[in-house]
RNA sequence: GGUGGGGUGGCCGAGCGGUUGAAGGUACCAGUCUUGAAAACUGGCAGACUCGUCAGGGUCUCGAGGGUUCGAAUCCCUCCCCCACCGCCA
């Protein structure tokens, strides 16, 4: 959500913004609305002030004379009556104004909280300008010493890579069918050492997070009210990507959503909360089950493990002061623990910087990290695919847009309260990135050989198959 | 699911139609006192919106929404949530 004054001094801010992220949102239409807005309130306050003055005066005299009015009769009744009327005259018109007054505001209103929502957050300055992912930029690229991006995987390793859906299905990773026979498709049941890598990998970066890096571990929920996944950002725009639980429609309780990020319940913990500057920076990690109904995505990645409905993510946020250089620095840091973990786990990757057309409706900047996942991409000269790039990571940038819809303030040293600013990165998310490490360490037989770091997670085992 | 009890400021807690945005306590901050601290005393201590160049006004908020009333924390309706016990249960 975007700070209603700043709209109004600097609107060209929010016009271009909106534009450069190539959405649709009529910011004139808002600022007519707002102005409309209060100039209604305007009026209604002070028909309220009126009314509550007058009220102060002559209401205790009312209540004394109805008082009476109850005991007389005759003449005197009537009297007290028009007396009493007298009194209310003034009142009443006064009611009625402000009753027309909210109607009006009532007539507004929806359209006008509904705009506000919708608008984005303008894309920082320093970010490249453009439609969408073709117009991304790469910021660099690492790989581990026996990989060279410039080869091809055969040339690399001296054979034909084969996919993770050949991989899986060699050592029995992974059930595609029977996920498909109890949820659908895109489901999949982990199974065996399947289970154990995608434990071993979250678990890995979750302890790495909290021991390297200091963040806190937290357990959260994943399924939520309307309002954190408003309070997040995530809806209205996302609506269609969440999965809705109608409990209202069981007659009790409130409808939920599952989340589809561990974002979520990190950012809604301190929902409405003003913490003390002292508090911050607050740095969470979590390990969730993440849901996405992947709406419009139809035939896109339909096989194997990279597009699905269900799937577990370390995730870690960081929420801080309002302050540029500060947010610019987390940012750094975050994405510096992801290249840490990739690294140690022999992925080879590149930083996206991604553009404004490709930016969501709550970042000021966003930094994909794709990981190089040989089994992707069309099939070569040797029958071979030539592998691509698969994103794994992002990590954004988000100002104080979520914040100022969670309602999460902190008092800043000199004593105002302000918003505070939020970013969030993804640690490790599985099984996804279970696809460039079996294709990375698979060996001529087909054999995966498992990272170091991750062998401790599995009972010492360094080598699948 | 059943029965009962509740939701008031950071916390505790009074109020149950009018000067109560809300007593009192406690916590916190500042000051006086003190060598320092404690105690005591004094003062401060909610947020949002809105009008105003400033000074300063105003409106709203006592779980949420609606209603009654000239006027609601207080009365009525609907909903939400919490607690206790019982039942069921991972």
């Amino acid at each position: 959500m975007i700070d209603l004054k700043d709209l109004r001094e600097n609107p060209d801010k929010y016009r271009n913004g909106t534009r450069d992220k190539c959405m649709d949102v009529d910011i004139d239409r808002l600022l007519a609305l707002d102005e409309g807005r209060r100039a209604i309130v305007t009026r209604l306050e002070t028909a309220r002030s009126e009314q509550n003055r007058i009220s102060k005066e002559v209401g205790p005299k009312i209540g004394q004379l109805k008082g009476k009015l109850k005991a007389a009769a005759g003449d005197e009744k009537d009297r007290l009556e028009m007396e009493i009327a007298a009194l209310e005259a003034r009142p009443s018109e006064l009611k009625a104004l402000v009753t027309e007054e909210e109607r009006h505001l009532a007539a507004i209103e929806p359209e006008f909280k509904a705009l506000w929502l919708q608008v984005p957050q303008p894309p920082s300055p320093d970010v490249p300008k453009g439609k969408g992912s073709e117009d991304n930029q790469e910021i660099r690229r690492w790989a581990p010493s026996n990989w060279d991006f410039t080869k091809t995987f055969a040339e690399n390793r001296g054979f034909k890579p084969r996919t993770h859906l050949e991989l899986v299905r060699m050592h029995g990773l992974v059930d595609f069918e029977r996920g498909v026979k109890m949820s659908g498709t895109r489901h999949y049941v982990l199974t065996g050492l399947g289970m154990r890598l995608h434990q071993a990998v979250l678990r890995y970066a979750v302890d790495f997070m909290a021991d390297k890096r200091g963040f806190s571990p937290m357990g959260i929920p994943v399924i939520v009210k309307e309002e954190c996944m408003v309070g997040t950002g995530f809806f209205p725009a996302g609506r269609e990507q969440a999965y809705h639980i109608e409990e209202s429609k069981r007659g009790s309780g409130h409808d939920l959503y599952l989340t589809g990020t561990g974002e979520v319940g990190l950012m809604g913990l301190h929902a409405d909360e003003i913490l003390s500057h002292e508090q911050l920076p607050l740095k969470y990690c979590t390990v969730s089950t993440c849901f996405r109904r992947e709406a419009g995505a139809a035939g896109k990645d339909t096989a194997g493990l990279y597009r699905i409905h269900q799937f577990d993510k370390v995730e870690q946020v960081v929420v801080c002061k309002a302050d540029d250089a500060e947010s610019r620095a987390w940012h750094k840091q975050m994405m510096e623990s992801v290249e840490m973990i990739l690294q140690s786990l022999g992925l080879a990757y590149r930083l996206l910087q991604c553009c404004t057309g490709d930016l969501g409706v709550k970042n000021e900047d966003m930094i994909d990290i794709e990981s190089w996942m040989p089994g992707r991409g069309e099939v070569g000269k040797d029958g071979a695919p030539t592998g691509e790039f698969g994103e794994t990571h992002s990590a954004s940038r988000l100002n104080d847009f979520q914040c100022r819809r969670l309602n999460l303030r902190y008092k800043d040293a000199d004593g105002k309260t302000r918003f505070a600013y939020a970013l969030n990165n993804t640690v490790a998310a599985s099984p996804r990135v279970l696809i460039p490490l079996l294709e990375m360490h698979q060996q001529a037989d087909g054999s995966v050989v498992i990272p170091e770091v991750l062998r401790g997670y599995m009972g010492g085992i360094a080598k699948i198959g």
